[in-house]
DNA sequence: ATTTTGACGGCAC
DNA sequence: CGTGCCGCCAAAA
């Protein structure tokens, strides 16, 4: 894989449990907001879902992409609705509560290592 | 080397 | 609020 998509796997992967990320968020924490388009590219080539939530990255209107998902938008939106992630309506995610930046506090967050523990708050 | 193709985003309708 | 188009840019054909 190119060295784009090791960086943004690298931030994927650090997106807490009910926070989202969108692919353009992605791209502009790596320092290239023109590459949106790559970062779904890159989500394509997922190594490893368990250990990077590519199911957190979602549009930046906050919906859910309806192709190439590893097991269908529903199962996408499921995971997220799992974790808490609030949802304006049946196909979009509430990004003005829950969209994620590098650089909030991850350090006594939850991420994507704590999938032990549960969202009960 | 050239063309086609997108897990996007913004803007016009 | 949904559709359609265009611009981006690397990867694949």
């Amino acid at each position: 894989m190119g060295a784009f998509s090791d960086k943004a796997f690298d931030i994927v992967r650090r997106i807490p449990r009910g926070r989202v990320m969108s692919y353009g968020a992605v791209a502009r924490a790596i320092g290239e907001p023109r590459k949106s388009r790559f970062v779904g590219y890159a989500m394509r080539n997922n190594p490893d879902p368990d250990i990077y939530p590519c199911h957190r990255v979602v549009f930046k209107d906050g919906a859910i992409c309806d192709s190439y998902v590893f097991g269908g938008p529903e199962v996408q939106k499921r995971l997220l609705e799992q974790e808490g992630v609030p949802f304006l309506d049946d196909t979009h995610v509430d990004m003005a509560k829950c969209a994620w930046t590098p650089g909030e506090d991850t350090f006594g967050r939850p991420t994507d290592i704590d999938w032990e523990r549960e969202i009960g708050d």
